[in-house]
DNA sequence: AACGGGTGCAACCGCAAACGA
DNA sequence: TTCGTTTGCGGTTGCACCCGT
């Protein structure tokens, strides 16, 4: 199927894969004027291209920080429990993979990740598993990888409609704060539990229905986020912050990292952008 | 060697949000 | 506030390459 043209002037532009000399005046001019105004930067420079093809092909490609190479497993381990938790979010799962792109993960997902996991799933089924088992106790979470160290803390040890409350994220405000993302449970009404933030906006779709088991399990593995969560266990709500389960963590010494450590750095959690607030 | 199906991935498309005059 | 432009995102497409027959 031959493919609808769509840029400004789209009958004189170039298409299709981008030659090594139409790479080297694209690069040559972003490092000298920069990026942004891309379709200005197209004519300016002198390429056949639209903006939108010049900045795809500087963020996918050409631009200097992008990591070559295969991916790792301890990058695949994150792309899939991101994805569990943000779903087909591909920008917002790169930004914490410095180096890797959107479309690279979005690709690497869908040509291999996908039928993975529904392997690793399908797996699953037929050894039935069985969802009333608190998962925390066999140390996996619920795609299947295995904890090896830890035994499963108090608190983790999972009623079958546990369900996240409330989480505290890293902001990206400039103050260094947290933001409070929120949500209240109506299990007579699940659809209207929707998180919120301290702005009550919503955020559909984020944590509903996020497994908190899952949750806490990339926290105490590898400390990529810094948050604190909230869990309401159905018939025994905590309305009292001090429940928070980071303060009940830092008691033990299994978790005494749990609320310190940071992955990544301050500059890169200042950077991670949740669904706009 | 030729062919055809499968796979990986760069590039494109359409839409929506953000921006700025 | 409005409206045109720019930017960013996720889904999709098409082509090159690989591999088995």
């Amino acid at each position: 199927m031959e493919r609808k043209a769509n840029c400004e002037n789209e009958y004189a532009m170039n298409r299709g894969p981008w030659s090594a000399e139409e790479d080297k005046t694209l690069m040559n001019y972003v490092q000298v004027h920069g990026e942004g105004k891309w379709r200005e930067l197209s004519k300016r420079a002198g390429l056949k291209r639209c903006g939108k093809s010049c900045r795809l092909r500087w963020l996918n490609y050409l631009k200097p920080d992008i990591k070559r190479g295969n991916i790792s497993s301890d990058e695949e381990d994150l792309i899939i429990r991101l994805h569990k938790l943000l779903g087909n979010r591909w920008s917002l799962i790169a930004g914490r993979l410095p180096g890797r792109t959107d479309n690279e993960i979005k690709n690497y997902w869908n040509t291999y990740l996908r039928k993975k996991v529904e392997h690793k799933h399908n797996q699953n089924d037929v050894v039935g598993h069985d969802s009333n088992i608190p998962i925390n106790l066999s140390s996996k979470n619920s795609l299947g990888i295995l904890h090896p160290t830890k035994p499963p803390h108090p608190l983790m040890i999972k009623p079958k409609s546990m369900r996240c409350t409330k989480v505290m994220m890293p902001g990206n405000d400039s103050v260094n704060t947290m933001n409070l993302l929120t949500t209240t449970w109506d299990h007579n009404n699940p659809s209207a539990s929707m998180p919120q933030d301290h702005h009550n906006h919503c955020l559909t779709g984020v944590l509903q229905d996020f497994d908190i088991s899952d949750l806490l399990m990339s926290y105490e593995d590898d400390c990529r986020f810094n948050g604190y969560a909230c869990v309401e266990i159905p018939g025994h709500i905590f309305e009292d912050e001090s429940w928070r389960l980071d303060d009940s963590m830092v008691e033990e010494a299994w978790y005494e990292n749990w609320k310190h450590d940071s992955y990544f750095s301050q500059e890169q959690n200042m950077a991670m952008s949740f669904p706009s607030f």
